[in-house]
RNA sequence: GCGGCUAUGGUGUAACGGUUAACACUGGAGCUUGUGGAGCUCUCGAUCAGGGUUCGAUUCCCUGUAGCCGCCCCA
């Protein structure tokens, strides 16, 4: 036997192959979140995945667990600490603190980033994920706000996402931080509500009323009804823009510290999903990390995993069609560069041609398209070169039909 | 960082502690020199690693490793 000691094919830890099946749906949701994100009027932009570490440590104490424990970080060979982003608001902070005097508000931009972190993954959640991210600078109205989530409704809806497939929930920094006042709450205390707040929905209703009450806040300080002024503001405009399913929940707090002002989450509606679908919120200090001019931030963020796992429960994911349209098969070897020729010709209509070169059998040729899932077959033969005739197989019908050299070209291209 | 579950060909599964580890798919060869994608025949290919219990371990136990799922944290 002497059996050799071979790699793994796995991937690393945590991170995925894209296969081409893989691929054509990343591609499509890059394509449908750019397209919505152009008609918003964002542009787009991109940074590397390299990071000094320092952009992540200089945010405060709370993060020290995302920069030590939860992050791919490393020294170089100049001795640089270089931290693989974990998430791209910091890098476009940076990017708009940098040109902040020229940019021009309201400023309107988009990225679709690869993010590492170091944890164990699980279901929705892998080392290396890829995230929408739309951010608008420069703006305090709640316009601005109204217009992130109504971007975030539209790349749902375009999606294929019904109304009734998810729903908006709006909650409130300010909110949670006028409760604070009204109880005297010490930071600590203020930041255990958010906690708590945070997990709401993932633990039993009695452990939460009973957490609440050990930290001093009285449940109807929370209810759904007392909806604070700013939400209440976003809600309107969100309404009279024909968004129906955003609503008030005072849990939506978001994890992160710099948020400021209203946030939001999306949510499958069927309860058995109940993983955020995205999320943002308003956020009006990170550029002063950079600059004592600050600029207000409003964005929010979704990941190509969730998202998938989303269209998947609801039978939204395309099918899978590979961009190979035709697949042309020889009858005989020595046909190869005559059918090389013709599969030229296509190319010159922009027709997508793959070319079997006829080492197996013309049955298995066959096999190998219909493996592939190519749409058309043509085969070559010597009948054909002769007669300038070729017949052209669909491959999903099972029809043939007979096509001179020149319609070929004609009929293929509008496909 | 903590906890639960799992580990058999490339893939998905099967095997009361007892012959040669079974079946399906996939791959390869053929039936079959140009209408074939099917079918049929043949064939390649596996018990995660180490230790223990036992006459005998894929099966039971321990350790390790890996994967999955939760928790923590959340981008």
């Amino acid at each position: 036997m002497g059996k050799k000691e071979h790699l793994s094919t796995d991937p690393y830890k945590g991170v995925r192959d894209f296969f081409p099946e893989d691929q054509a749906f990343f591609n499509y949701f890059i394509s449908t979140v750019r397209e919505v994100s152009e008609r918003f009027g964002y542009l787009e932009y991109h940074a590397s995945v390299l990071e000094p570490a320092e952009l992540y440590k200089s945010k405060g104490a709370e993060n020290e667990e995302l920069v030590h424990d939860q992050t791919y970080t490393f020294v170089d060979r100049g001795g640089r600490e270089v931290t693989l982003r974990p998430e791209m608001t910091p890098t476009v902070a940076r990017m708009v603190a940098a040109r902040r005097r020229e940019v021009g508000y309201p400023l309107r931009w988009f990225s679709i980033p690869n993010l590492f972190r170091y944890e164990r993954s699980q279901r929705g959640r892998l080392r290396e994920h890829w995230q929408l991210n739309v951010d608008l600078f420069g703006s305090n109205s709640r316009n601005a706000d109204a217009e992130i989530i109504s971007v975030a409704h539209a790349v749902l809806v375009a999606f294929g996402a019904q109304e009734s497939d998810f729903v908006l929930k709006l909650g409130s920094r300010n909110f949670l931080d006028s409760i604070t006042r009204e109880l005297n709450l010490d930071e600590d205390t203020g930041k255990k509500l958010r906690g708590l707040l945070d997990r709401r929905a993932k633990m039993p209703a009695a452990d939460f009323e009973r957490d609440i009450k050990d930290i001093g806040v009285a449940l109807e300080m929370l209810s759904p009804d007392k909806i604070p002024a700013d939400v209440a503001e976003v809600l309107t405009i969100l309404k009279d823009l024909g968004i129906n399913n955003a609503e008030f929940d005072p849990s939506i707090v978001r994890g992160f510290d710099y948020y400021t002002g209203v946030v939001f989450e999306a949510f499958d509606t069927n309860p058995e999903n109940n993983r955020a679908l995205l999320g943002g919120g308003r956020y009006d200090n990170l550029t002063s990390l950079f600059s004592d001019e600050p600029v207000v931030g409003v964005g929010f963020a979704m990941g190509d995993v969730t998202i998938r796992d989303f269209l998947e429960v609801r039978g939204l994911l395309p099918e899978y069609i590979p961009t190979t349209k035709v697949y042309v098969a020889i009858a005989d070897q020595a046909l190869a560069s005559e059918a090389m020729k013709l599969a030229g010709m296509l190319r010159e209509h922009n027709v997508s041609v793959a070319v079997d070169f006829g080492e197996k059998k013309l049955g298995d040729q066959i096999k190998t398209a219909a493996k592939h899932k190519i749409p058309y077959l043509i085969v070559v033969g010597s009948d054909e070169i002769a007669s300038g005739e070729f017949r052209v197989k669909d491959l999903n019908s099972g029809e043939e039909k007979k096509l001179v050299r020149a319609d070929l070209a004609t009929f293929f291209s509008t496909l």
